[in-house]
DNA sequence: AACCAGGACGTGA
DNA sequence: TCACGTCATGGT
């Protein structure tokens, strides 16, 4: 327990849920789907242990796109319109932009929301181009309508591999519950920072953030706040 | 068969 | 700031 507390909580969750669900593989790209043959329902497994993506533009630009779609969503059904969009070969901005609405559209209908979403994307695809391949600010991103905190912090990590925290609903539950004040959050290189928020999720899905969490079953009990 | 998913925005208090 | 309604499909 002494030795528990000594060490930092962060790394003490990244050690106990890596040796639990091993590397996540995020995020996931359409081409790399099932290497990994542990999965958790949502997810077959992307890349596991490799951290050289996005490779190109074009994965950089998935990514995003996935950002977006992804918002209250499911990732299967995001998955569906991402495969959609490719196979309309209209994985890149500047086709989406040429494309008829409606063909988008009925590519990313299995999203969801996919009205507001179209219109996010359409203003991303413009943004995107502008880039000419540089990495966007945090500003930038947040002042584009449709992306809010969460999406940009997304886009820069996974796209842009920034050493950001994503506070999304899972990250925030696991550092309420483990007592992290997320303003003092530490920061780390690159590919801890992609491996833990990715090790959350799966975490969270499992185990914390069940209708009824499977609190014996949880690897980082001994630092929960939450259990006795 | 309700419930909810890797949110963001607009509105009114 | 903050609480709430809206947006929509698909899996459990």
């Amino acid at each position: 327990m002494v030795l528990v507390q000594s060490l930092d909580k962060i790394d003490f969750i990244y050690n106990k849920l890596y040796k639990e669900y091993g590397p996540q593989g995020w995020w996931p790209l359409i081409n790399y789907k099932g290497i990994n043959p542990t999965k958790t329902g949502s997810v077959n497994g992307y890349h596991p242990g490799k951290y050289g993506f996005p490779k190109n533009e074009k994965e950089i630009f998935e990514i995003c796109l996935g950002a977006i779609l992804t918002q209250n969503t499911s990732w299967p059904n995001v998955e569906k319109a991402l495969i959609n969009l490719n196979k309309e070969k209209l994985l890149g901005p500047k086709k989406i932009l040429e494309s008829e609405e409606k063909i988008v559209k009925e590519c990313i209908r299995p999203a969801g929301y996919y009205n507001q979403k179209y219109k996010k994307i359409i203003i991303f695809c413009d943004f995107f181009i502008s880039l000419r391949g540089r990495t966007p600010k945090r500003k930038e991103l947040l002042n584009l309508w449709g992306i809010g905190d969460e999406t940009a912090d997304s886009i820069l990590l996974y796209a842009y591999r920034k050493p950001v925290w994503v506070m999304d609903t899972y990250t925030k539950r696991v550092f309420e519950r483990v007592g992290i004040n997320i303003e003092q959050k530490k920061k780390m290189k690159y590919e801890k920072m992609n491996e833990i928020h990715a090790l959350l999720v799966e975490h969270c899905k499992r185990i914390c953030l069940k209708k009824k969490p499977k609190c014996e079953d949880c690897k980082i009990k001994e630092i929960c706040l939450f259990y006795f």
